[in-house]
DNA sequence: TTTTAGATATTCGAAAATGAATGGGAAAAT
DNA sequence: ATTTTCCCATTCATTTTCGAATATCTAAAA
């Protein structure tokens, strides 16, 4: 064949252009920063074209590039879905499975549950990929996924594995210091911290009623971790899973009236690796530990 | 990403796959035995499935292999828009361009374009394949097509350089020996000599109204190259464009009235690469010369 | 029975790809 | 003004990959 370049180079290439800077993408990849220097620019010469041009603060992408990009996109799918073809048909109890959960997931709750589930299945090793932004089934970028919310997509099955109530918190000293507020008017003088990306908060509020928009949380940040952590600290008002404030005394519960619509938690994976063995066992496991967890409280 | 693999295995194994044996594949690919055996090795380990059964002769696919060619497929077709794409905007008049035709073009009239085309185009190397198989240009397996039927894909741009008239031809000797038939009826006591993979001599007497079947050729054969010789070595009665004939002055055309629908011959090449300086230097290097050249006779 | 042809597997020296280290430059921070 | 922090490019020793040669096997042909 004619039109015919070194395969992997579009992996290298790919990173590149998402990231921007072949550090980077040397970062992401695994791989070392003249190698991808040396891809990009094996592709270039094998393709013809100029892709990049290389500045005092990394690459950037030329018109060509931002066309062949979106092919290589594709090209990228494809390789992910053969992996996950692949995947579905190995019958060892074996390997690696990927699981992506959000931040509080996969630092508060998963840590206990995985720890047991390494015992139970010798051979088996997990790679936990905590990370807000929501990962790929489709296109394997793990092969089983906790979310907040109940999947759509005919390829992949799902399972609910938990509702979890969640209240509202603040620590002790902040409610002696600034009064706890009763009404929704009331909020509207405290720091209330909210969650970037998610809007569960205000759609809870929505469903009861009242009707409030990003501009009432004072203090907006895009980890879940560090609203928490902000929360902790008292710097101000919070929302929280009960069996995640529970732990920390120091958490007082109020407004109990304000009952936000209980967050639900679904066990997700790929239609095509029901049929691995190594994935189902992960899945199964996961799915016996949430059930025998009470996150009532 | 965890589904992680050498994407260049894909292609080793798809060689391996399509040609069902390392040696072959190692032949069709350029890369030895050894190199291909030890890629699907790797892909196998590193998919976790095994892909083939070694044999005494050759590599037999699993199911699972069978399943994984398919993607395997559109994972190479992506690659090879990718390909295209980048030669499209690939503004340099030089490098190789992939010329395919069928054997009589490429044998009988190409070598005399050729010459004078690569002394016009300094910078430019063709690659010109001789097949009878229609190369698939939408994945680029080759860059311009010579073809005998116009092209109905939406993604081509094409043009007819020629109509070429075709005769009903026997060397003198034969006919001598055996008489000259005039009629359809006379014709079934003679050997015709035909070409196993089209089905244009079929369509001409249909359009004349004279219903044949393949039966009709006593003697069929799928090269161009072999149908012809036959022809000049009197193995019988045979079809052939008129410029090709007459250079044969053993040759003798006769029952005229047997007037077969003209092969059309179509220059073709993907839109993509209208805009590829390269291509389109050749692409109107071959439509000009086509169009100064008389091959009416 | 022996030979031939075609297949995969193995060995080993040569060639190619890789990464750590380093150099150098420009913007941002101090 | 100076330092720090990002970048990319280059160099070179090391690791990895590759192919020629070879061994071995099997079915078919002689």
């Amino acid at each position: 064949m004619n039109g015919d370049f070194d395969w992997n180079l579009a992996k290298s290439f790919l990173a590149v252009f998402d990231l921007g800077s072949l550090s980077a993408a040397a970062r992401s990849t695994g791989l070392s920063q003249p190698t991808l220097g040396r891809h990009v620019s094996e592709l270039e010469t094998s393709l013809g074209i100029l892709l990049f041009e290389r500045s005092r603060d990394g690459l950037k992408p030329t018109p060509a590039a931002l066309a062949i990009a979106q092919e290589a996109r594709n090209f990228a799918d494809a390789g992910g879905r053969i992996a996950m073809l692949a995947a579905g048909r190995s019958q060892s109890v074996s390997g690696t499975v990927r699981i992506t959960a959000s931040e509080i997931v996969a630092s508060y709750l998963l840590p206990q549950i995985l720890g047991p589930m390494l015992a139970a299945l010798p051979g088996i090793d997990i790679e936990l990929v905590a990370t807000n932004t929501v990962e790929n089934l489709l296109r394997r970028d793990a092969d089983i996924a906790i979310r907040m919310v109940e999947p759509q997509q005919l390829d992949l099955i799902a399972r609910k594995i938990a509702e979890l109530p969640i209240g509202v918190y603040a620590t002790r000293s902040y409610l002696e210091k600034h009064g706890t507020p009763a009404t929704l008017e009331e909020f509207r003088h405290h720091v209330v911290i909210g969650y970037d990306r998610s809007d569960l908060v205000l759609r809870g509020f929505a469903s009861i009623g009242y009707s409030i928009d990003q501009s009432f949380f004072r203090l907006r940040m895009d980890s879940q971790h560090a609203a928490f952590e902000a929360l902790l600290a008292g710097a101000g008002i919070g929302f929280a899973p009960l069996w995640l404030a529970s732990r920390h005394a120091n958490l007082v519960r109020f407004a109990e009236a304000f009952s936000i619509r209980p967050m639900q938690m679904w066990l997700v994976a790929h239609a095509e690796l029901r049929t691995s063995a190594k994935i189902r066992a992960v899945y199964d496991h996961l799915g016996a530990a949430f059930a025998n967890m009470d996150l009532g409280r």
